[in-house]
DNA sequence: TTAACGCATAACCATATGGTTATGATTTGG
DNA sequence: CCAAATCATAACCATATGGTTATGCGTTAA
């Protein structure tokens, strides 16, 4: 057993997601392919308020983060949102969300 | 006004939930305290990591994002996870994400 | 072949962030 | 009353991050 009180979630893949998804351009990118499907770097940056190096920059992270896959064809890269890529958001929200509401559904009524 | 493709998602508080959550240590904090309930900043540093101070500046950001209450009494500081706080992240899941718009118990096609 | 296109990377800047130790404010205990 | 305890804040540092413009590299088209 650990003996610290902190269980120390520190998985690599969880903090990449969380930080991935910790800015709103990103998270507007990442709307814009689940909305629409997948799009090239071009149709993206056309709505996303900043420059296309920084398109291109928070496609890379958000790839690493294993949100969207990269395809690329002749002088163009199509990117596609990757919906497994939530895994690990979901599972931390079941692990914690689910003993979060169990300790305090009594509680739920108080807190405003 | 902005026909952009991109609805920009910049909300506020669904920003700093995110930016909240993007960090091992103070994902380690809250769980701590979801899993162990109210705790004062010397037993939360007792496993933390990092020393009381950077506890306390964690605590506060989680608490500017909406995830955890403290409550002041004598010279401690009682910190406690936030139900309602996750709504947003909830809220983001449900609506950017049809698979998982459900209850987070229907993980089986979302896994591996 | 050459010019334009599409994208990524480089170079640079300002600010935010995570960490430390030191200090300050307030409460408690002897 | 004084010292210890509890926590927050300040001061400081190194690095990460988001943004820009400039550049380079492969691809398409004229």
């Amino acid at each position: 057993m650990n003996p610290s009180l902190i269980p120390a979630d520190r998985d690599a893949a969880t903090d990449a997601l969380f930080k991935a998804l910790s800015d709103g351009t990103r998270r507007a990118l990442l709307e814009a392919l689940v909305r629409d499907g997948e799009q090239n770097v071009q149709a993206l940056t056309e709505g996303a308020g900043v420059s296309q190096p920084m398109v291109s920059r928070h496609m890379a992270k958000l790839k690493r983060a294993g949100l969207v896959t990269a395809r690329r064809s002749g002088r163009e890269t199509w990117y596609a949102a990757r919906v497994k890529g939530l895994g690990p958001v979901i599972q931390w929200m079941a692990v914690h969300g689910a003993l979060w509401s169990q300790r305090f559904t009594a509680l739920e009524g108080l807190e405003g």
